[in-house]
Formats: C-alpha cells, structure tokens, sequence
DNA sequence: AATTTTTATATTGTCGACAATTAAAAAGTT
DNA sequence: AACTTTTTAATTGTCGACAATATAAAAATT
C-alpha cells in the first residue's frame, strides 16, 4: 500500500520513502485541509486502519505525528479529534507567525543561494495566474511555494521548523482562503513588494508587507472560522 | 508501576493520572537532563521495555512524546537517539527564546490575577538562595518556579507552549548551569530589575532585563555544550 | 418519573509474537 | 591484503489478541 501526497509532514521524503505511518499522517491531513475530516470530529483507530488495509500500530503513530503539530488532539483513553481552534487561537498563531516572520527576515541570507531568482520565479507565475483568473487551487499552491522559497533562506533552522509547523496549524482555513480575486490581486501584489524589497536589501519594508500579508491571511481565516461555527451552530439546533 | 516526576511534558497532571508512556517520557526526560543519557546516546526500546517493566508499545509511545519537544531523534527502522545540538542550534534555540520572550513581556496580563505577587514571593526566594549561598539544584528549582509563574500570565496560549518546548530543549545545558555564586547573583539581580519594571509598567525595561538574562544562558549553555564536545573528543581519541 | 446502579457495548491501551530492516560478522573473490 | 558478497545477529515495524477504560443502554431504586 503507497499513497501519495507531500504535505511537508515527511520532511522532503518521497512516498516511496516515507514510512506508513507519515503516508497515513499526510492522507490525513489532507482529508483535514479538505474538509472531508472536520474540526472536533472524532478519528477512530480501526476505521483508519480497515480504511488503509494495516494494524491500528501505525495508526497510531501517524496520530502521534499529527497530534506533534496541534492537527490532532489526543485525549488519554478517548482518542483522537481534530484540533477545534477558537478565534482567539487563531489570530494568536497568525500574531506569532507575523512577528517570526519579521525575525526570519531581518536574519534572511539571500547572497548568492539563488534564493532570490526562485522567488522571482515563483511570484512572477503567482502573477500570471492572478492575470487569468485561474482556479484557486493554484493559487494557493504557489503560495505555499513562495514560502517555502523564503523559509530555504532562513538562518534559524529551529524558527523554520516553528514557522512550519504554526502555518500546518492554520492551513485548514487558509487553503482555499484566497477566494476572491481581490484578495488574490492584493496577495500578489503584496508579495511582489516585499521581492522587491528584499531586492534592493530594504529589510524593514519586506517585513512590513510580510506583516500585511500575513495580517490578510488571518482575517481571512478568522471568516471562514466563523462561517464554520455559524454551519456547526445550525446544525446542532 | 508508577513513576514520579514532574516536568511539564504530562502538563500538569499528578502521576497518578499521568498515562503510562508520559511517566515513561518523563523518567527518560530526567536521564536526559541529569546527563545519564548523553546527547547522541541510542535508546533501545526492550531495554526501557524491560527497565519499566512493560513492553514496547508504551515506551514506543513515550520517545513520540519526547520526539515532539526534539528531546530525542527517531531515524525509521535505526531507533532513537538523544538529540545532539550544535552551537549554532543552541544559540538559535536562545535568539528564539529572546524575541518569544520580549513579545510575551509586551502582551502580558498582570492585572489583578496574582501574578507579580506569586512572582514577588519567587524572586524574593531565589535572592535568599543566593545570600545563603545555597546549592545549584535549589537555584535551578526556583529559576524554573519564575518563568512558570510568568507564563501564567501569557495572554498567548501557543507562544506559552512554544516558550515551554524550547526551554525544554536546552534544559540539558541550563539544569545546573547557574554554577558560579557570581553568575546566580547576576541572574537575581535580574530577575529582580524585571520584577520591578513590571510593577512599574516598564515594559520596556522588563524585555531588557529579560534579554539580558536569556543571554546570560545562552553564554552558559554554549559553554557546557562546548565542554561537553571536548570531554567526548577525548574519548573518542 | 427521575435518579442511581448495573450491565452491555464500543474503543483505546498493552502485550507477546513474528516480519522487515539494518548493522555486524563471516566467507568468498580479485 | 583489500574489497565484495553472503550469512548471521540485533533491532525496529507491524500484527492480531486480549485487558483496561469509557460510553451507552438497561435495570433497579427512590
């Protein structure tokens, strides 16, 4: 049994190589980032394990696994939900990535790692896609992208681990968060500003955009946070 | 069987309510930090299997815990290892605690919850250690009750957790780091400068203080670190 | 009828055994 | 003798079964 998916939970392994409990991890996470799995929804042991044809031992290491990143929580004796944040917890993982974000890029090493031609790259296709008013799931794949051009460039391997780890937090409600097509001109252009920022080594402007970068993405997660308790509200009355 | 320890990993729970592998986490933790397990060490399922008494399923469960605040590497298929920082790790781990630290400091509630009284009673404490010229072990003790009963007032839920975990990761370097009488004076002195700019809503001079005293750490950290690397230099030769 | 107690069911936790993988030792080859 | 290949041993990974615990349902008590 091989699924497929590179979610970063593997760190940089191919399927091929990825243990089955990280391949159950990632299809997971996905299933969680999609929707199919939603926030305080119970995961059950055995119906991941007759789902993945193996033993509940590897599943529960791939719920150890998503639990190391506040995707799941597991509760002693009663199993495993997906992590319910609250708005409040919300806004406080975005306050934190803005202001690491900010650290990361007053230490950012961009002399000669190329760093700065794949970002060019990346947000200059960001750009063509915003152009043709592409499908979202685009969008914010080479969003995702950019980010990872950055964090290549980070000085601090322990604050690239934390930045990860508080976006996968997150992504649940950023994933196809750049519905409208302002919010996506916005975004690229707001990327394009702090590139050009970093370019010309204007550090405090590149963490300004940043800041408003990240400060868009969690208004528009708190929305859809919001939606989603409205839709669970309904529903239980 | 019942292990007791109290770390912070089984968060706040009493042995007694603590689940198996997290008292198994947290009785490796306390190898790890007394230096009976050594950085780079491999750690052997069956043989902590066997020292507790119980089989693997739980100790497996319990190098997870201690995998998800970097305690211990697990490698697929080679087993796990007591993580092995470098300086630059360390140092980082510190930048990072500096800048957490300040942005706590900045968004603190000490508004009528008791905190600058219970942080009153600790530093008052550690100041009496220090004049009687006590043993380490008792100053390591109370230096832990401070930042615990700062961190009450966190108004950030994830920094706090974010600030435990790292902390945690250099406690091996930090345990009995307050070594010199000067060096225990100087972080009294501290402590208490910090206590006085919060009463006084100094902000400002609060994240001073409290820079200062991360930095302090840091210097003596890198240096058992450094040591540490010699000792195992020699042994190798 | 409402509340508690008991029983039954569902689910996680732990175990011992075996499979898969890696590391070490032995045997073979150039 | 140095290098490869094969065999052996040690260790982790997975499995199915049972134990412990929590949830749900039924029975008993007030």
């Amino acid at each position: 049994m091989v699924i497929d998916a590179q979610n970063g939970l593997g760190a940089g392994r191919t399927a091929r190589f990825q243990t089955l409990p990280e391949q159950i991890a990632e299809n997971v996470f996905a299933k969680i980032v999609s929707g199919e799995l939603a926030p305080g929804d119970r995961i059950r042991e055995d119906h991941l394990a007759d789902e993945f044809g193996v033993s509940r031992a590897p599943v529960r290491e791939a719920l150890r696994i998503l639990e190391r990143d506040s995707v799941v929580l597991i509760t002693p004796n009663k199993g495993a939900r997906v992590t319910q944040l609250s708005v409040k917890e919300v806004s406080d993982i975005f306050e934190l990535r803005r202001e690491l974000m900010g650290l990361m890029l007053s230490g950012l090493d961009i002399t000669g790692n190329g760093v700065l031609e794949r970002m060019e790259r990346a947000v200059s296709e960001m750009e063509r896609i915003v152009e043709a008013n592409e499908d979202a799931p685009q969008f914010s794949e080479i969003s995702y992208r950019i980010s990872r051009a950055i964090l290549v460039a980070c000085t601090n391997d322990k604050l690239t681990e934390i930045l990860q780890s508080l976006s996968r937090q997150t992504r649940r409600y950023t994933e196809l968060g750049l519905a409208s097509q302002a919010r996506r001109q916005e975004s690229a252009r707001l990327w394009r500003e702090m590139l050009e920022a970093l370019k010309t080594n204007r550090r405090q402007d590149a963490i300004a955009s940043a800041a408003r970068l990240i400060d868009a993405s969690c208004r528009e997660a708190v929305c859809r946070l919001e939606e989603e308790q409205l839709v669970a509200q309904a529903a239980t009355r």
